[in-house]
DNA sequence: TTATTAGCTTACTTTTGGTAAGTAAAGGTA
DNA sequence: TACCTTTACTTACCAAAAGTAAGCTAATAA
């Protein structure tokens, strides 16, 4: 009763589960990924490098990754608008870990991928 | 163009989201975490600890799991049956990278959600 | 008049997750 | 004999979430 396991199966109230859904999505990590390599991105810029997203998903995952305080958006004055995206301190200290999870992914990526094939005969 | 952002933003050939999506839904990162500190557990053992889960999720759930070898099924030929589950040694290896999300998750989170109830005023 | 930028809106499709029921096999109970 | 239990699932169906494509907006410059 008393074991630390209490920590994770309370799903709905559960810290980590909540912290983690808001960046486990299909492109957060791909933002974060992209702005840590270039330093301030706009708007075009980052839909132009992410293969694949459409305007919409990259608006709303934008604006849930400033929610969270992990990018800072700077709007300027102008016409056409000019928006800037970067990290924030927060989004800063949370990218060695997604580093992390991208180097292990590349180094087991082949042996994963053997295992599925074999799994399915 | 000879640029690392490549590695990214080929969004459909990418190794690392083809692997990272396969732990990033809902329920694979609880199993993981909860078979790291209990050794072995049975599936109604995973399902009475995991809160909310249905066996056709932990069904799903544990299938990808064993398919990508991060846990190891064993299968008792015993009436009633029985099978166990742990961790391989490929899910022990990704584990503590879990883990380090995790502990960022905890140590962030009410700085986040402060972040995100200002954010909505 | 058209292009520009950073979105927003609408309608639609796809993917994911959830619910409830059923199955198998052997043994125990009435 | 009929039926109830346990375990580890599978199946069929349904709801919700996520994603897509296309069109709209603002103000200005070419």
């Amino acid at each position: 009763m008393g074991n630390n396991l209490e920590k994770y199966t309370d799903v709905v109230n559960c810290p980590v589960r909540n912290v983690l859904d808001r960046f486990g999505d299909k492109w957060s990590t791909l933002v974060l990924l992209l702005l840590d390599e270039a330093a301030v991105m706009r708007f075009n810029e980052l839909h132009k490098a992410i293969n694949g997203i459409s305007q919409k998903m990259l608006a709303v995952t934008l604006k849930t990754l400033e929610a969270d305080g992990l990018i800072i958006r700077t709007q300027y004055p102008e016409i056409p608008p000019r928006v800037e995206y970067k990290l924030s301190e927060r989004g800063s200290s949370l990218l060695p870990h997604i580093q992390n999870l991208v180097k292990w992914a590349n180094t087991n990526f082949d042996a994963i991928e053997e295992s599925r094939v074999s799994y399915k005969r």
